[in-house]
RNA sequence: GGUGGCGUAGCCAAGUGGUAAGGCCAGAGUCUGCAAAACUCUUAUUCGUCGGUUCGAUUCCGACCGCCACCUCCA
C-alpha cells in the first residue's frame, strides 16, 4: 500500500510505526460557521482512509480537531454581539451533526481551549530549549532555531521572505518567526499563563492535541492543501523541536474543491455549505460525487457532477436491489467457477490494487461499477449461473461501498414500526393489479402504478411478477 | 518573483513505454400491453501544441500555450 507524502513528494509504502494501532489526525475546522463542502472533501478523505485501513484489517484511532478559539471567531461573535465560546459551541455542535450526517465522524474530536494546559507546557519546554522568546506578553516561535524549517513546504528561508506578503511585526526577531501564545486584548478571551493572561496561536493546539491523543509521532496526518503552508510547516517546527522525534510520518495533503473553476474557500464567499448540500442530495451522492477524482486533483463543484453521481449511484443501487434475494443463499459446494464469480474476484483484486494506490477511489470506483455490469449481464442471462455466484458479488459489492460509503444499506427500511403494515398493504396492492393485469384492466393496473409512484413506491414489472421499492 | 499541480471523447474521470478503465448524457435495437429496470450496438486511430529520445510515447525529456493553487486567515 503505497501513501503519496507531501514530505518526499513521493509515493511511499505505508508502514505503520504501530502495527498494533494506526494513528491519523486530520486538520479540522475552526467553528465560526457551518463548514462547507470544501472542509467536507478533506474530512472525506480522513474517512476514506481509515475505512480502507479497517478494511485492510488495521486497528486506526482517528483525532480530528476543532479550532474554538481564533481571531474568526472572536470577530464573527462580535457582529452577531454573542459571546465567542458561545459561537463555538453552537457551530462546535453543528459540525458534528454535519459529520455524523456525512458519515466523517472521528474516534475523538479534541478541542482546543480544552487543551490550554497542553499547549502551555509545549511552549515552556520550546522556551526552555531556547526556540521560543517572550514578547510582551506573547510567545513567539524562533524559527531559525529549526535546522529542518521548510522540509514539508520545500521552501527556502529567502523564498519565504522574497514574495511575502506578509505585514512585518516588528517585534519579532525575524519574519518568519509565529505566535503560539498571542497576549490578551481588551475584551477577548484568555487564560492564565506563565507570560501572563493569553490565548493560544493557532498552529499549537494541533501540535498539542495531535500528541496528546495519538502519541509524540503519528503516522498519518491530513490536510487541506492550503494548509501545507504555514500551519502543518510550524505543526512540525514546534513538535519535533519538543520532543526531538518525528511528529508525522506520512503527510497527506488534499487537493482544493473549486467552483467555476477557481478555489472554493470562506474568503472568497463562493463557498457551498455542507449542509444545505446534504438538504439537496443524499449523503451517498455527496460522497461519490467527491470522491469521483482522485484526492490530489482539484475538483470543480457543480450541480451537473452532482446528478451525474445521482443517476450512477441509481444504477448501483438497482443492482443491488436486484441481488437482495440472492443475499442469504450460502456456497455449499465451490466447484464451479461462473464468469460471474471469477468478475467478483477481480473486482476485489482491483479495488484493493486501486485504494493501495494513494487511495485512488476514481479508479475504485470504476472496478465496482464493472462488476455491476457483469452482474446485471449474469441476472439478465440467468442460464446455469449458481445462486451463490450472485450471493458473493452482492456481498463483496456491499463489502467494497462500505468501504467508500457509498451505499445505504438502510434506505428501505427506516420508518420503524409502520413498516411491516406498509409492507402488507403494498403487497395487497400489488395482487389486486395483478388481477386487474390478468383481465388486461391497464387503466386499473397503471393507476396502482402512478399512484404509488406519487406516494415514493415504485413498482417495476418483470419476468418473475412485480417488484416495489421506496424511492425518495 | 519562488514553489507545486493540471490540460484524456459532448460532460466527468482512471490509466499505461507497445497502441485508451469506469460513470453521465445521446442515438439505434431487444424485452414489455405500456412504463421502469436491464441487456446489445454506436460515440477518442487518439490523450493541449511543437520538437527530442525510442523499434514504438498519451505515458520519458525539452520548449511553448492555456488554466489552477500555495508563498496571507481559509480544508
Amino acid at each position: 500500500m503505497k501513501i503519496y507524502n507531501s514530505l518526499s513528494r513521493q509515493l511511499e509504502d505505508f508502514v505503520p510505526l504501530n502495527p498494533e494501532q494506526v494513528s491519523i489526525y486530520s486538520c479540522g475546522p475552526t467553528v465560526y460557521d457551518y463548514i462547507h463542502i470544501g472542509n467536507a472533501r478533506t474530512a472525506l478523505v480522513t474517512d476514506i482512509i481509515r475505512r480502507y485501513l479497517d478494511y485492510k484489517g488495521y486497528k486506526v484511532k482517528l483525532a480530528q480537531n476543532l479550532t474554538d478559539i481564533d481571531d474568526k471567531i472572536i470577530d464573527r461573535a462580535g457582529l452577531l454581539g454573542v459571546s465567542p465560546s458561545q459561537l463555538a459551541r453552537e457551530y462546535g455542535e453543528a459540525f458534528l451533526e454535519d459529520a455524523k450526517k456525512f458519515g466523517t465522524e472521528a474516534d475523538v474530536h479534541p478541542k482546543a481551549t480544552e487543551h490550554i494546559p497542553e499547549m502551555i507546557a509545549l511552549i515552556q519546554t520550546l522556551l526552555d530549549k531556547g526556540a521560543a522568546y517572550v514578547v510582551e506578553g506573547s510567545v513567539y516561535y524562533r524559527v531559525n532555531r529549526f535546522a529542518e524549517y521548510g522540509k514539508l513546504s520545500h521552501r527556502k528561508p529567502e523564498d519565504l521572505l522574497a514574495g511575502a506578503r506578509v505585514e512585518i511585526d516588528e517585534r519579532k526577531e525575524d519574519p518568519r518567526d509565529f505566535d503560539m501564545w498571542k497576549a490578551v486584548k481588551p475584551g477577548e478571551p484568555s487564560w492564565e499563563s506563565p507570560w501572563g493572561r493569553g490565548r493560544p496561536g493557532w498552529h499549537i493546539e494541533c501540535s498539542a492535541m495531535a500528541m496528546k491523543h495519538l502519541g509524540t509521532t503519528l503516522d498519518i496526518h491530513v490536510a487541506g492543501e492550503d494548509l501545507q503552508f504555514p500551519h502543518n510547516e510550524n505543526e512540525i517546527a514546534q513538535s519535533e523541536m519538543a520532543t526531538g522525534k518525528t511528529f508525522a510520518r506520512y503527510w497527506v495533503h488534499v487537493a482544493f474543491l473549486q467552483i467555476d473553476g477557481t478555489r472554493m474557500g470562506k474568503s472568497e464567499k463562493n463557498f457551498i455549505l455542507l449542509r444545505d448540500a446534504l438538504n439537496q442530495y443524499p449523503t451517498e451522492v455527496i460522497r461519490h460525487y467527491l470522491i469521483s477524482a482522485q484526492y490530489r486533483h482539484p475538483l470543480d463543484y457543480n450541480l451537473t457532477g452532482l446528478e451525474k453521481s445521482e443517476s450512477a449511484l441509481r444504477r448501483l443501487s438497482n443492482c443491488l436491489d436486484a441481488l437482495k434475494k440472492y443475499e442469504a443463499q450460502v456456497e455449499a459446494e465451490e466447484t464451479t467457477t461462473s464468469p460471474l464469480q471469477h468478475a467478483v474476484h477481480t473486482m476485489k483484486s482491483q479495488f484493493t490494487a486501486a485504494m493501495d494506490a494513494d487511495f485512488n477511489t476514481a479508479q475504485a470506483l470504476g472496478a465496482i461499477f464493472t462488476l455491476v455490469s457483469e452482474v446485471n449481464r449474469s441476472l439478465t442471462a440467468a442460464n446455469g449461473i449458481p445462486p451463490t455466484a450472485f450471493a458473493e458479488a452482492y456481498h463483496a459489492l456491499i463489502e467494497v461501498c462500505q468501504v467508500l460509503g457509498v451505499y445505504n444499506t438502510d434506505a428501505q427500511h427506516t420508518d420503524g414500526d409502520n413498516v411491516e403494515q406498509r409492507d402488507h398493504l403494498i403487497t395487497l396492492l400489488l395482487e389486486i393489479r395483478q388481477d386487474a393485469r390478468s383481465r388486461k384492466d391497464w387503466d386499473t393496473s397503471d393507476k396502482i402504478r402512478d399512484r404509488l409512484k406519487q406516494l415514493n413506491v415504485e413498482i417495476q414489472d418483470t419476468r418473475d411478477g412485480a417488484t416495489w421499492k421506496i424511492v425518495s
